[in-house]
DNA sequence: GTTCACACGTCAACGGCGTTGTCATAAGGT
DNA sequence: ACCTTATGACAACGCCGTTGACGTGTGAAC
């Protein structure tokens, strides 16, 4: 039997095999065992080893549901943004609600970082990112902004939103060893840079290190937030 | 001997040997060589394995070089952020250095999508990037903001410029057909919701498809430009 | 010019990974 | 109650990163 012929379809199970150790699988339960794994063990913490231990399964078992681990990634992605949605309501202040669901994606994605690092970059096409797209076009041509920048600003908080996550994800997939040494740079190394030779790292080095231990995410949002809201005092004084 | 012990740092090495097979290992060569190796069979391909083979010597005596395979691409990284360094130099209008040097940072790292991806995301603490953190500070500071302002928009500002590229670099690693297949998604189906059931996608179809066609990163730093200068301007009227 | 310490390339091995071919067995339609 | 076959289990393959031991050629010292 290839590859190919290997996983069924979840709809066309018949047969639902308790596994020795008397768990029943589903693409549900492993999709959500991934998560689960994932949230409370680390991005390290999966592979399919551990997964099928985690599931009391053979690990060669999940193979009858995913072609592939990047296929389960993706199911799980998937599930992601389904929850990222979900129980988001415009309010009609479009500043505040543009702020609140940026940074709901940006956390929510933080809490998969292992999917985050695999899912941000790839359009779907699937029909949670289609409400998502019609709901934040709305939020802005809503407000009164023109098609045009509607398009504009969309395209800079989504691809703004998706990116930091993606990059903020991926500090969190790395080694425990190399996060900490990452973190520990900007005390360690640019802290300590003398005066006469960098001046200026020199002068703000607490700042620095203060700054460089969160996340620039929210401060981007907000100045694109600011400048949006500038250019629509614009376009509402010349343009009414 | 312990791992701590077996890496020699590039200053102090003594005793050039070569390998059996001819060639003579440096930290420069084999940087160069992993760059060479990513670009030519992609991120997959970069194992320490392929990469001794590629060099003509042991996989093990890559870690007389670099403790691991994570120091290694820090190293690699900050080869990155040096060639983006190299023949930038201030003019003095801050606003024009910022756009200048955030458009070139994005093109170079994009010009090495593979490498990017792997590395975007990493603070090295190495000589290329402490050289590129006090030329922005440097830039801001002369600007005429306040230390806590040049601080937080170089944070802001570099993040932004990083996350982008890493998010524009991965669409193009993925593969030929999976890369078309994203970019149709627009026109094919995004373009062709009714309006009746998508009334704000269905109302700005032809801008968002011209729109998502290109990165967005350049309004997204234009944006966070034009926040930074009306705040330098609120800054400069209040506390002159 | 000989010596000699040791830097550094090589070798072999370890444990872990994703994945697959094969087998056995229990589920469920008949 | 039977048979088919879906599905879980097992074992094995070929990768991977990394390490400890080894020995050889280098370059400094005299």
């Amino acid at each position: 039997m290839s590859a190919s012929e290997r996983v069924v379809p979840e709809g066309a199970r018949r047969r639902r095999r308790p596994t020795k150790q008397g768990t029943v699988l589903s693409e549900q339960l492993i999709v959500e065992t991934t998560l689960r794994l994932i949230g409370e063990h680390g991005a390290a913490a999966l592979t399919v080893r551990r997964l099928g231990a985690a599931l009391g399964c053979d690990p060669s078992a999940l193979y009858r549901y995913f072609r592939d681990t990047d296929e389960l990634l993706l199911a799980v992605a998937d599930e992601l943004i389904g929850r990222t949605m979900r129980g988001w309501r415009p309010t009609g202040d479009w500043r505040a609600d543009l702020r609140t669901l940026g940074l709901r994606m940006h956390a929510d994605y933080l809490a998969h970082p292992q999917a985050a690092t695999l899912t941000c970059a790839r359009v779907t096409g699937r029909t949670h990112e289609i409400r998502s797209v019609e709901a934040i076009l709305g939020v802005l041509r809503g407000a009164g902004f023109p098609d045009a920048e509607a398009v504009r600003i969309y395209h800079v908080f989504v691809d703004q939103t998706l990116s930091f996550a993606a990059l903020d994800a991926s500090t969190l997939v790395l080694t425990e060893r190399a996060r900490t040494q990452e973190v520990r740079t900007w005390p360690d190394t640019y802290a300590r840079l003398p005066a006469g030779t960098h001046p200026n790292i020199a002068a703000t080095a607490g700042a620095l290190v203060a700054e460089m231990d969160r996340s620039g995410y929210p401060a981007a949002l907000e100045m694109v937030l600011a400048a949006a809201a500038a250019r629509l005092g614009h376009v509402r004084t010349t343009a009414p």
